[in-house]
DNA sequence: ATGGATAATTGCAATATGCAAGCATATTGC
DNA sequence: GCAATATGCTTGCATATTGCAATTATCCAT
């Protein structure tokens, strides 16, 4: 009546399955980062984002914002908003189209910046640390095209990933 | 008066920054999954990861779970109430030790479960068809290590880490 | 027995998130 | 010109999530 193996089991192990093993890596090293920067200055990780990348792209406005840190737009105008509280942004109006904010660092947002970001870079050092050189290129190469498929992914949504036989 | 370089601009690109770059392919690459079960099963991102621990562990306990999946035991326990009230799992008083409490996954749990993990597995599929086979290995290794580091890095909190000289 | 430990749960306050509606500015059609 | 529409961004509010104190139930040592 019964076959031999009644249930499938199709025994994904969520520790070996790769999403979940970036996942969590990810999450372990972001920790000691946030903590840092949300007891040190109060800042959430939207505004962390924000603050470097107007650290690097100084006055752009909340779209480019928006793509370069992949925050939704109500995120963005709240994370802005946290750091012109803090004093480390300041929003001045477009000079051209007055609708784009030009979201410019401040002297202090930018030395919180750097205390963070060395911090940041303690971390990833740390980390490739134990990498030899060309296990490091490898990984920058391959994660380059995980990123890629990534985006390619993400942007489908689930629906079309299950008419999806794998090849493309 | 005013040096060249009025502020040392320590530069740090989060676009290439390994964290971040880790972060985001991991979001992006979650994000598909999680939409399927949620709007499938109304299954959370805690009750999915706790489906996934019983399905390979019948019966572990809320510690085990927790650790198998790192989640706090406030996560874990909703995390159950969640698959119980789905009828994905059960909570049954340890034997030896009632306060233990074994949770093991029901029939159409691990039906949940094989059609969740299916998505995962082509995801997954999709993501490393992109690399060579020398790549993909050598991706894994790298994670391992990485998975190693970073679970130190999540252990000594952000005050080891400035008094640390990136060696060890 | 009983005091203290441990595993797990619950309640509640604080926080974060999603989304509709709003405001200001710019552009288009007439 | 100037109403009508579009765009960029912000705000308010309802809902979900999270963190943590207090609680319950159990076990163990004496």
């Amino acid at each position: 009546m019964r076959p031999p193996a009644p249930v499938p089991d199709d025994d994904l192990k969520l520790s070996a399955w790769l999403p979940y093993r970036l996942f969590l890596v990810a999450a372990q090293i972001a920790r000691p980062l946030e903590d840092f920067y949300g007891e040190t200055f109060g800042l959430s990780q939207a505004g962390w984002r924000i603050l470097a990348v107007i650290a690097e792209r100084n006055g752009a406005n909340a779209s480019e914002i928006g793509r370069a840190c992949a925050l939704d737009p109500f995120a963005v105008s709240r994370g802005i908003g946290q750091l012109v509280e803090l004093g480390f942004a300041v929003r001045r109006p477009g000079r051209i189209d007055r609708r784009y904010a030009a979201v410019s660092i401040t002297r202090s947002g930018r030395a919180a910046f750097n205390r963070i970001a060395a911090l940041g870079r303690t971390i990833e050092t740390r980390l490739l640390a134990r990498l030899a050189d060309a296990e490091r290129a490898m990984l920058d190469s391959a994660v380059g095209k995980l990123e890629a498929e990534s985006a390619r992914i993400g942007a489908g949504g689930w629906r079309s990933l299950l008419e999806d036989d794998g090849s493309s």
